[in-house]
DNA sequence: CCCTAATAGATACTTGGTCTCATTAAGGAT
DNA sequence: ATCCTTAATGAGACCAAGTATCTATTAGGG
């Protein structure tokens, strides 16, 4: 945890300038505690570890990098919607939920599968969400199964 | 719209009562409420429809029709969760982003598909979230193609 | 180094939801 | 039919997440 993440941090902002946006001091502290997570994480986690930045300019950089797309939301089990890093474009995540972790799943092509269900409901697909639920790698390795 | 409804809600109300709840005045007026809807609605749309009762009866009743099960969460495209009336187990909602209608999308079975997905990540699936996003097929009909 | 538009901070407000507590009403027992 | 207990209601305080407004500041091009 907590390496190179100046270099994630700056990818960040470099983002937002390509899209005409100032690269201002708050806007800096923001980006860099977003590439210090290792979780999907909540704007009030934000302003715990960066208690120098009004609330109003939080939630508005988090907005922008939402927009901008280096940043997405992810829908936990329980229906709160948390954010986090996000490197593609559109894909999916496996939320663990033992320690909350999240990584991205990769090589699931469901955009077809769906596309045909939907058509047999005389439906036009454009666009669907998706969030998996279970236990990482490591974690199902300290505990054989479920409690 | 609005025929048959009285047994809808008197559905709602014999599946509380199953639960050991009472079927008290105001959750009578709630479940006939929701039988009338015709698509995802908030707690703020019932509250219109019922102004004579209290704002927490309100989220109460509706909150134990969740655990109940006979109401389900909808994710609509935007992030924000609505409820609507659930008629099977687990299932997802073909949500039109015209009309904001919605329907249950059946034979879907993408529960296999994660799985393989999913364990070639190391990952142990326990459940998944899904909402897809579209034309119905009467909104289709109306204009040939996207505006 | 100046100027101006963009941004920040403070704070009020909004929305969705929970908590508390005194009052009411289901509905089983009598 | 009524009584009693306990669950449920209503009013309103409270809370969390997010937006709006308004004044003060600052980035960064000229």
């Amino acid at each position: 945890m907590r390496k190179r993440v100046n270099a994630l941090a700056e990818q960040l902002l470099e983002t937002l300038e390509e899209q005409g946006h100032r690269s201002t001091l708050p806007r800096r502290a923001v980006a860099q505690a977003i590439a210090n997570q290792d979780k999907p994480f909540t704007a009030e986690n934000l302003r715990e570890q960066l208690p120098a930045l009004g609330r109003a300019t939080i939630f508005r950089s988090l907005k922008l990098l939402v927009e901008t797309g280096v940043v997405c939301r992810v829908l936990l089990e329980d229906g709160d919607l948390q954010y986090q890093l996000s490197h593609r474009g559109h894909h999916h995540h496996l939320l663990c939920v033992e320690c909350g972790s999240s990584q991205d799943l990769l090589g699931c092509d469901i955009e077809e599968l769906l596309q045909q269900t939907s058509a047999s409901h005389g439906f036009e697909l454009s666009g669907h969400w998706l969030e998996v639920y279970g236990r990482c790698r490591s974690c199902s390795a300290k505990q054989p199964a479920a409690v």
